[in-house]
DNA sequence: CTGATGACGGTGC
DNA sequence: GGCACCGCCATCA
């Protein structure tokens, strides 16, 4: 059911990231919400690049445990994704512009 | 079936 | 700029 989130969030190259909002944007039929849930579900091990969805604040999203935010991050830096004093992303640096118009055609997601 | 919950986001104060 | 509230809708109890 997720696949489809999925899908989009495995579009997203090494060394960029992308905010919940702009997967579920891109998406469309879902809100933000989805798009956190989607993950929270999803079991370590999956192909899913998941440490490259964050927040909108280009911060890191704490989850129930929260422990694995450290690991989050440590992947994300060994993509070259630098975090600033805070530990937060410069979304305007690298941020995820989304998928190559090819791919959105390609699976049905061409905007109206 | 009903109510509560949640890796969020936008708006209002 | 920071904090509180409401909306989003699939999952869970």
């Amino acid at each position: 059911m997720y696949e489809l989130i999925y899908a989009v969030i495995r579009q997203i190259p090494t060394g960029k990231v992308a905010t919940y909002g702009q997967i579920a944007n891109i998406v469309g039929d879902c809100s933000a919400r989805m798009v956190g849930y989607a993950l929270a579900i999803l079991k370590t091990g999956s192909d899913v690049p998941w440490q490259r969805v964050i927040n909108r604040e280009g911060k890191i999203s704490l989850r129930s445990n929260g422990t694995e935010s450290i690991l989050q991050r440590q992947l994300l830096e060994d993509e070259g994704i630098l975090f600033d004093g805070k530990g937060q992303v410069d979304l305007n640096k690298f941020g995820w512009s989304g998928p190559d118009l090819a791919w959105l055609v390609a699976n049905d997601f061409y905007p109206a």
